[in-house]
Formats: C-alpha cells, sequence, structure tokens
DNA sequence: TTGTAGACTTGGAACAATTTTA
DNA sequence: TAAAATTGTTCCAAGTCTACAA
C-alpha cells in the first residue's frame, strides 16, 4: 500500500494533520503534612523548589543518589528553583531530609496498587481517549499512529554509565517551547489556553511533528510516527535493501581493504584495519564525541590505544587483540579475537611512540571511513555492515541449526539460538533478570515434577499393556492406547520443558530485542516462518508483527537476503 | 577542512499488563 | 484469588549520518 504515490526527491508527504502534543500534567503540591526537613527542622518549601525536591525524593532509593556527581548537579540545579530565603538557608544536600516525602510516594505507589477494578478501569478509559483524541495523526491518506505524542516530564536527568550531566534538572516543557509542523492546508492544532506555539511550520522534507530543544545536552527532541507507519516501514524497508546490495560486493570490498592494508599511506592503513573491525566485529563507527558532555565511550574510529592488547601469542592462538572498551550506553565490550598478521602489524605501527589515551586510527575519523565507503558503493556507510552481517549471520544460523525433524518447541529453539548468534556478534547484553537463579530453579523442579509424572504414567502404560495380554478384550486394549497417548502428551510437555530451561540459561546476559527489532531483516524470519509451519506468532508479538507488516506481507519461504 | 545543527535510528531499563502459580 | 513470574510497552538516552556554514 505504500507504493500507491511516489514522491520527488526529498519530499517526505504532502498532506500532514495531528493535534500537537500532550503536555505533562501541571506539579501537584504536596498535602500539608507531608514534611521536608532541613537539618533536623521542619521547612515549608516553595512550591518550585517543592517540586524540584520530589525528583529527588522519588529516586531516594536508586544508586545514583549516594554518587557524587549526581549530587553535585542535582544540588547546584536545584538552588537555581529555590528562592532567596530558601537558597540562603539550604546551603547543603546532606542536611536534606527527603525520607518523609519519599515515604509519601511510596505509599501513592502502594495506594495505586490496591486500587478497585472500577477506578483501575477508569484510569484505562482516560487513557485510551488521549490516545484516541492525540496518539494519531494523518500523513497523506492514511490515519497513523504516533509513536510518542507526550512531552517528556520534567525530572532529573539520569545518563547512562559515567554521566557528567547526570542528576541535572531537565526542565518542563511549554508550548512556547514547542515548534509544530504540519501541512499549510491542515487544520493546524492550537496550544493550550493562554499559551502560544514557538512556530508553526510546514517542512516537507523532514517526517516529525513535533519538536523542542532538550535543556540537558541543548538537542532537539521529535515527535515522530510509529515503527508500523508507511514512512518508517519504507525507510526500513530500503535499510535492509542498501544491506542486500552490499551482500553482492562485499566480497569486493572484503579483497580491497585486505590489500588497502600494505599501502604506504597511513590514512588509507588505518581506513583498512578500523574496516576490517567494523566488518569482522560488527563494531559502531564511533563518532567524536565532545569531551564532558557524555560519558566516556567509544566505537571504532575513536578506540584509544588503552582500549586494545596486542598479544602475538595467546592460549595456542597466535596474533590475537584483546579488546576492551566502553560502547553505547556504557556496554562493555570485551573480546579476544585472532587476526591476520598484517592487520596485527599495523596495530603495532599505528602504537607506536603513542599514549594510552591517543587516538589509535589518528588519521581517521567516521567522515573519511564513511566517504570512502559510499565510493565503495553508493549509499554504504558504517552502520550498514552491521545490519549486513547481522542478516546474513541470521539466514546462516537458520539455515544451520534448523532440524526438520523437530518438533516446534525445538525449532523455535533453533530460532532463538540463531537470533543469540546475532546478539551476541552486536554485542546486545543486558543485566541479568533480579529473579534469574531463583527462576531456573522453578524451571528445574518443575522439571524434576515432570519427569516423576512420566515415570508414573510409564508404569501405568506398562500394567495396563499387561493386564491387556490376559485379559485380551476391547476395553483394556483401550486403556493401552490412552495411557500410550498419555505417555507422549507428557513426554512432549517435558521436551518443552527442557527446551525452555536451555534457552533462558543461554540468554542469561544476551538482549534479543534490538538485533530483531533492527538489525534482521524481517523477511528472513517470515520466510523461515513459512517454510517449518511456524506460526508467526511465535517469533513477533502483536507490536512487532505491526511494525513488519511489509514483511509479512512480501516474503515467500523461498526468500533469500 | 572543520565545526555544528538537525534528523533520524538504535539501545537497555523501567514500568505496566497479562499469565501462571500457589 | 493474590502474588509471583513473564511478556509486552514505554521511556528517553545515545548513537549514526547528512547538510550546511565558515
Amino acid at each position: 500500500r505504500w507504493e500507491e504515490e511516489r514522491y520527488p526527491e526529498g519530499i517526505k508527504w504532502k498532506f500532514l494533520e495531528h493535534k500537537g502534543p500532550v503536555f505533562a500534567p501541571p506539579y501537584e503540591p504536596l498535602p500539608e503534612n507531608v514534611k521536608f526537613y532541613y537539618d533536623g527542622k521542619v521547612m515549608k518549601l516553595s512550591t518550585k523548589a517543592e517540586e524540584v525536591a520530589t525528583f529527588f525524593a522519588k529516586m531516594l532509593d536508586h544508586e545514583y543518589t549516594t554518587k557524587e556527581i549526581f549530587r553535585k548537579n542535582f544540588f547546584k540545579d536545584w538552588r537555581k528553583e529555590m528562592t532567596s530565603e530558601e537558597k540562603s538557608t539550604i546551603t547543603n544536600l546532606s542536611k536534606c531530609d527527603f525520607t518523609h516525602m519519599s515515604q509519601y510516594f511510596k505509599a501513592q505507589t502502594e495506594a495505586r496498587k490496591q486500587m478497585s477494578k472500577e477506578e483501575k478501569q477508569k484510569i484505562k478509559e482516560d487513557n485510551e481517549r488521549l490516545l484516541k483524541e492525540y496518539g494519531y495523526c494523518v500523513m497523506d491518506n492514511h490515519k497513523e499512529r504516533i509513536a510518542n505524542f507526550k512531552i517528556e516530564p520534567p525530572g532529573l536527568f539520569r545518563g547512562r554509565g559515567n554521566h557528567p550531566k547526570m542528576g541535572m534538572l531537565k526542565r518542563r516543557i511549554m508550548p512556547e517551547d514547542i515548534i509544530i509542523n504540519c501541512s499549510k492546508d491542515s487544520k493546524i492544532p492550537s496550544p493550550p489556553p493562554g499559551h502560544k506555539w514557538k512556530e508553526v511550520r510546514h517542512d516537507n522534507k523532514v517526517t516529525w511533528l513535533v519538536s523542542w530543544t532538550e535543556n540537558i545536552q541543548g538537542s532537539i527532541k521529535y515527535i515522530m510516527l510509529n515503527p508500523s507507519s508507511r514512512i518508517k516501514g519504507e525507510k526500513d524497508w530500503q535499510k535492509y535493501e542498501t544491506a542486500r546490495r552490499l551482500k553482492k560486493c562485499v566480497d569486493k570490498i572484503r579483497n580491497q581493504y585486505r590489500e588497502d592494508w600494505k599501502s604506504k599511506e597511513m590514512k588509507v592503513r588505518q581506513r583498512a584495519v578500523a574496516l576490517y573491525f567494523i566488518d569482522k566485529l560488527a563494531l559502531r563507527a564511533g563518532n567524536e564525541k565532545e569531551e564532558g558532555e557524555t560519558a566516556d565511550t567509544v566505537g571504532c574510529c575513536s578506540l584509544r590505544v588503552e582500549h586494545i592488547k596486542l598479544h602475538p601469542e595467546l592460549d595456542g592462538q597466535e596474533y590475537v587483540v584483546e579488546f576492551d572498551f566502553l560502547g553505547k550506553d556504557s556496554i562493555r565490550y570485551y573480546n579476544k579475537v585472532p587476526v591476520e598478521k598484517r592487520v596485527f602489524k599495523n596495530l603495532q605501527l599505528f602504537m607506536e611512540n603513542k599514549q594510552p589515551e591517543d587516538d589509535l586510527f589518528d588519521r581517521l575519523n567516521t567522515s573519511i571511513l564513511n566517504k570512502h565507503l559510499q565510493d565503495l558503493m553508493e549509499g554504504l556507510t558504517a552502520k550498514v555492515f552491521r545490519t549486513y552481517n547481522a542478516s546474513i549471520t541470521l539466514q546462516q544460523q537458520l539455515k544451520e541449526l534448523t532440524n526438520p525433524d523437530d518438533n516446534i518447541p525445538a525449532k523455535i529453539l533453533s530460532y532463538n539460538r540463531a537470533n543469540r548468534a546475532v546478539a551476541i556478534l552486536c554485542n546486545h547484553q543486558r543485566a541479568p533478570p533480579k529473579t534469574f537463579e531463583k527462576s531456573m530453579m522453578n524451571l528445574q523442579s518443575k522439571i524434576d515434577a515432570k519427569k516423576e509424572q512420566l515415570a508414573d504414567a510409564r508404569r501405568e502404560l506398562k500394567s495396563a499393556k499387561a493386564d491387556a495380554k490376559v485379559r485380551r478384550d476391547e476395553k483394556s486394549k483401550k486403556t493401552v492406547e490412552s495411557k500410550k497417548k498419555a505417555v507422549q502428551r507428557i513426554e512432549e510437555q517435558l521436551m518443552k520443558l527442557e527446551v525452555q530451561a536451555t534457552d533462558r540459561e543461554e540468554n542469561k546476559q544476551i538482549a534479543l530485542g534490538t538485533s530483531k527489532l533492527n538489525y534482521l531483516d524481517p523477511r528472513i524470519s517470515v520466510a523461515w516462518c513459512k517454510k517449518w509451519g511456524i506460526p508467526i506468532e511465535k517469533i513477533y508479538n502483536k507490536t512487532q508483527r505491526e511494525k513488519f507488516a511489509w514483511a509479512i506481507d512480501m516474503a515467500e519461504e523461498d526468500y533469500e537476503f
């Protein structure tokens, strides 16, 4: 259905109408009996100061609030919201006692959980109304779901990892901050009474409906459409088509960079080694970042000398590179990789006379790399390698792991294993769930119980058989049959549980979601489901099926990535 | 060439809803 | 039927990459 209209270069839509954003609910002051204490004495805060104090109080149980930087940033920003009297009294965060406030919020949460069915129902209906009213827009001839129509509420910024700005106040966004984007001939959304938009524009070269500038990094935030929308789906499809084009020329590119390892030019050698890492290890490009503005994380081009160790020999392997660095979201990348001798020698060369904190690829950045890639293939950038290698790995692993004789749960285990191979390649990790050990034990006891049940059923079958042999009548024959079926059923259940246990154990620290949603050409999965008669619901939940509707429509069982 | 704003994708954790279990 | 476990959804931060100006 997307092929209906063709747009001229750069034009994203012709008609766009929406209702504008939903703002965060206004601050509700605390009841009189909820106290804040400073230096052991009750202190009544001004509304503005109180609001910011509640942000801190709500996080009191979190490790964040014990961190030096968090406390420093918070206190600095909090003081800005205080009246001059408050400012002169409250000079030390350690003397602030938020525990009463914190208890109050905990009680509120508890009360919310204990609400009656009717009350919960009412909240649900209110949410649905809001969604119906503000959650959709019309883009060209389609009604589309909006991904994030609610403006982010004010609060304390929590970066990931060791973020220098953690604890800073994320200010409340007002209509005066908001830029509305829609078409001229649409019904333009009206700002809340007594307010004005910052700007209304009609830019059909972009896909966003609403934008504002956030105060922590000064970056722009957007309201955009849901992944199920035409505009996102088409782009997603294109992404995989680009990766498939890479498939056709990847051998040539690999030969090229292997040649370039020998280049006379340092820049070319560095480029070639970096590209090799991006290709072989699925590293991210690694843009430069402004120092002190964000956590210290790196990608390929921004690797520093301190992030790798060279081992001429390690555990019986030659030329091993040991990687240890923090990547996106401060997730650690740790890997020991044997590499070609030439790569190893080049790395030694790149590291010569450098300090640990110096760039490994000092003649290279993402812009140079991507320009080169653009010359190798139109539309090729560093991230395409991640998409390509992820998708090709899934396809190849599915081929290798799927056993035609397996039943459905076993086949799904194979799918998850293929998915897992990709997640490991892309270093998609998660914190092991807090209840992991316990849930593993529960599952094991279920398995044990099932085994006993199976033994019982087998015994019963045996005696039924013996009985039938003696009696030789229809009724006892029937009993044998039904006992046989029972054994079979229990065997199947046991197998299912065992598969589940394996799957869970292997998945302890691996996050499958990101690769499934962003890196794996969905047509590979759709084709696999069709080929083996696996219902697509077993692989994709409702949201995922909506996002991948285009692929479910398009792919047949013989689809090749 | 370098710097910066802007637009869009990718990412894990927190939270909420649903299902299973005791 | 409540609580626990599991699964799905939301949140919003943190990347990539392009365009454009100096």
